[in-house]
DNA sequence: TAATTGGCACCTAGGTGACAACAT
DNA sequence: ATGTTGTCACCTAGGTGCCAATTA
């Protein structure tokens, strides 16, 4: 009955044909990276056996059985079926080869520190860090499923405290009667030797607070303390991967690891863990700190020669910007940084030219912007005289700016803000519709209360450094103005060449 | 050693559990559409055999040996092994039962009616249409694989002549020494219900003419005829998927659609296909008529009682626009459209107000857009004055065009030239270097030789109408400028919501 | 001359945190 | 007062045909 090895028969095809198929899955974000780490040492010195731990009577079809987890290099042992609560890469006597490694524990560790924190939303949210493994000591021509789940650590309500930056018990579960679900690792199943050749990473399962979702996300409570789990599980054959059952029953051995302990939330509690997440996860780039990424328009604009294309009289800016309006400080010679803070007095003449002062008087023969100044029309729906009003209320908006709403006012580099609510300071929110460019709180922030020398009864005003759009292909900035309404004059500046719009609404 | 069928056993797993996992593939693209298509009446009167066609010793693991196909409602057959040059949807005696349908033969046909052609390329390109397949009377408890591979028509080599439009033979094949490669479906292996119950789409599989290629993708020679050929193989346990010869063996049966025929280039040749191809292909929306999509704009700019911003002298824009020039006649009541053609005459002073004149005198009350020019600047790197270079060569750009060459102006609206090569009429590219719109020389076209009636001595201009930028979330129209010098004045015109700025460089 | 290649704008598709609105 | 949700700008990732440049 035993005759030539599987594992032989496999080689066997493989060298008939002299050459094999690399499946094709770059969905599975397979680190590719690990591709030379091959270890298939174990194949020697193998046992076989026709013992095996199925249950009731499929045993007649044993004939092609895949072996028990850990035949490899040891004894048969007696079926056990493993359940909630196993000790971190300590699986019991019969799995205890196969060995599961986290990867990028390093990553996982810092936001463990802090204390991670994973949103669930009722479509389903990635986790990030995501769980990735390297498996060890499996039989590398037996097939395998290899899973994750998601355990409770406790039966607690969590709540966050921010005074002290801590989560505190708030209570106990509210038990829900969902099941837990198992995700299956969607090369699922796959021998031994390729699961360990790989790096096996779950970063297309989602996490959700959706009870009733039908996608097959894993669905946990909000505020509450969780650790993911690595099942590795032999194939049977008989089974289609798409019935597997959420709890797998036998012939399986489970993993997880200290630091992947995580409370689910809602929205983020700790800001530091809002910081690491944007700092690592490559899609919430948008959120980084735009300073960083001027290098690279800095050194463009500086290696031309600009000049002024305009033969006009200019009016010279008289709003003296406080140091920190130039950037980082010692920064100031860098042509583009101090482009960025620029503002315009109103006038009650059509156009207006204005320039703006710096230190640097090298950005005389870098580029003069233009501002052209349209005096307010008649407001379509006046706003109404009222004060400012809370961070978290708004009034309904008129028509027009409510078809305006949300828009976006794409192309530009910085949003200058005129008018707003009178005897209202300038700050962050000058204006009860908020106008914002969205980037401009996050970090290297424009100066919020420029100092201000010019003697124009100007209106409160505010002027934020945008971030560098880097999808713009280094020609333009981005700043985006969440709504400006008909009472508010903005000020649009666009591109780094020199193109400045006049943009009334 | 029959005992309870392995039909039985994964029912029972499944009552066992009273849950299944729903695989989450969604990169495979199944249509979803088609999950209530259940066809598992074939799983009554089925019978089960021990005989099996593996080769050598391999029998002594037959006890769970995959069954052949037919068996379900055929005798079992001898051992027979499929070859190149099945006839379409003709099985042989053992996979008699075993039916693949062809899905989207309507669009193949119409593919098939031009003449199909394939863009092959270096990194491998996809196929459009994609080859989609239902299978039928599938053993639904039996795993098996489903593959395609893309067979030669012929050992010729082909040339397209565009005079007849028509693809002759241009000489016979240097044989390449490729094996051809099998394209595994990434859903492989699955049981037979899981397969019947969806439709198989290959729509990841990709076409290379990189002999070197090494990520699975299918190697064909260009200027070639194929016809794709989708194989249904039943699934041996003991070989892992990865491991799958490039030319299966046994247990397998194939089909091929004479619909789904295609030649192999590395450029479209027919003009037909292009357009077929981007009118039908998601991934080429943005190639279609721009045109079609203003229906929305319209609507929001025509929903609100729009007025001048502006207190200012407005000086008409004497340039009579073709009637063209307002999209599809009998449209010209949009404003939206009608705001489309809008040119700027050159002016020596630094600020010039234009409007546009259009028929439809309700654009008054509409938007009165802003056109702000500045006179040209002294240029940084004067251009030669060369007659109008070959629509293929262009000299080498000053620096200052150089870095900005390609790169990208967003956010606008239109875009207007002037200046450009002095004698040089009117045209689709009025300057030597390239500043195109990329979106305008397709359908709707803009007016190409609008009439002046303008008396000034204007440049030669060019005016474009852009397209809509369906993610600019109906804010702003997009115009992209490839580059523009330092000679060339751009008017560019943003928004729908009456903002025009001054552009130049 | 004809075929191929590489870069690009423009899409689809979907993963981020921010934020206001909503729900409790 | 606090937790949740929906929308959004901003990303990543990658599939299109177009086009100029390159190659054969």
């Amino acid at each position: 009955m035993q005759g030539l090895s599987s594992r032989a028969h496999a080689f066997s095809v493989e060298a008939l044909v002299g050459k094999t198929i690399k499946r094709m899955k770059e969905e599975n974000g397979k680190d590719s990276s690990s591709l030379g780490d091959t270890e298939t040492e174990t194949s020697s010195n193998r046992q076989e056996t026709d013992k095996h731990d199925y249950p009731n009577d499929q045993r007649r079809k044993a004939g092609n059985t895949p072996r028990r987890l850990g035949d490899c290099e040891s004894e048969p042992g007696r079926e056990e079926r493993r359940r909630p609560g196993d000790s971190d890469s300590n699986p019991g006597r019969e799995e205890r080869d196969v060995r599961v490694e986290l990867q990028g524990s390093d990553l996982w560790t810092r936001f463990h520190e802090i204390g991670t924190e994973m949103i669930i939303t009722k479509a389903g949210r990635r986790m990030f860090p995501s769980l990735r493994v390297k498996v060890r000591n499996l039989d590398p021509c037996q097939q395998y499923y290899i899973a994750m789940d998601v355990l409770p650590i406790d039966s607690k309500r969590y709540r966050y405290v921010y005074h002290s930056s801590q989560w505190m018990v708030a209570g106990n579960t509210d038990h829900s009667c969902v099941a837990p679900r198992l995700y299956m690792h969607p090369d699922s199943p796959c021998v031994g030797e390729t699961w360990m050749r790989q790096v096996i990473s779950f970063d297309r399962v989602k996490l959700t607070n959706n009870e009733m979702e039908d996608k097959g996300h894993i669905i946990l409570q909000s505020m509450h303390k969780y650790k993911p789990r690595v099942h590795v599980i032999r194939h049977d054959p008989r089974l289609d991967l798409s019935k597997i059952p959420s709890l797998p029953t036998e012939g399986m051995a489970s993993f997880s690891f200290p630091e992947t302990e995580f409370t689910t939330v809602t929205a983020y509690q700790n800001q530091q863990i809002t910081k690491l997440k944007i700092d690592r996860n490559p899609f919430a780039k948008g959120f980084r700190d735009p300073g960083r990424n001027r290098g690279v328009l800095d050194g463009l604009m500086e290696s031309y020669p600009w000049r002024s294309p305009l033969s006009l009289e200019f009016k010279p800016f008289t709003l003296q910007l406080q140091g920190s309006s130039c950037g980082s400080p010692g920064n100031c010679t860098s042509p583009l940084k101090s482009l960025f803070p620029l503002s315009c007095p109103p006038t009650s003449h059509p156009f207006t030219l204005s320039s703006f002062s710096c230190p640097d008087t090298s950005l005389h023969s870098f580029c003069l912007p233009l501002c052209c100044k349209t005096s307010p029309f008649s407001p379509i729906s006046p706003l109404p005289a009222r004060p400012y009003p809370s961070t978290r209320r708004y009034s309904p908006l008129p028509p027009l700016l409510s078809a305006l709403q949300g828009k976006k006012a794409p192309g530009f580099s910085a949003l200058c803000l005129q008018g707003g609510v009178p005897g209202h300071p300038p700050s962050l929110q000058p204006h009860p519709y908020r106008a914002l460019p969205l980037t401009a709180p996050r970090g290297d922030p424009a100066p919020h209360y420029p100092h201000r020398s010019h003697p124009d009864p100007a209106p409160p005003y505010c002027l934020y450094r945008s971030s560098l759009s880097r999808n713009a292909h280094l020609t333009a900035f981005s700043c985006h103005a969440k709504l400006a309404d008909s009472t508010t004059d903005c000020l649009l500046r666009q591109t780094p060449w020199n193109t400045t719009i006049n943009h009334c609404l």
